[in-house]
DNA sequence: TATGACGGCCGTCATAGGCA
DNA sequence: TGCCTATGACGGCCGTCATA
């Protein structure tokens, strides 16, 4: 990934959204400490401005694509009984086909 | 009742891939 | 080439359940 530096910042100040209460410890906000890798620095309000729009954007991504996943697997989940029940159905139509035919040769 | 294990959900970061 | 979106990975919080 290329790093822009439009993310050159410390943590964003304002309201204590849920997201940001319990942000890992460990890990810092991207871009911290690279600010001086790149060119021209852009305001801080306009940097944090860009970054909680991205973080905004990505959030609501994230709940999206857990919501695709979910629905996919309960598409495959599906998909599984369906099969099941067809190979259930077409092991007894075996089993009778081949009891016709032993009754037929005896 | 305290507590540890577990599963589900969330936000964030890193990154791949598509598009202008 | 830079920007944007989708998604995997990670770590934290919370609710539930079993067990001592």
């Amino acid at each position: 990934m290329a790093v822009t530096g439009d993310d050159t910042e410390t943590a964003a100040t304002g309201d204590m959204s849920a997201y940001q209460l319990h942000t890992p410890a460990s890990s810092l906000p991207q871009g911290v400490g690279m600010a001086h890798l790149h060119g021209p620095q852009k305001p801080p309000e306009v940097i944090t401005q860009k970054r909680e729009l991205r973080l905004m954007k990505n959030r609501e991504a994230a709940r999206e694509c857990r919501r695709k996943k979910k629905e996919y697997v309960k598409c495959l989940e599906n998909r599984v009984a369906v099969l099941e029940n067809q190979n259930k159905t077409l092991i007894e139509e075996l089993r009778a086909l081949k009891d016709i035919y032993r009754h037929k040769a005896e």
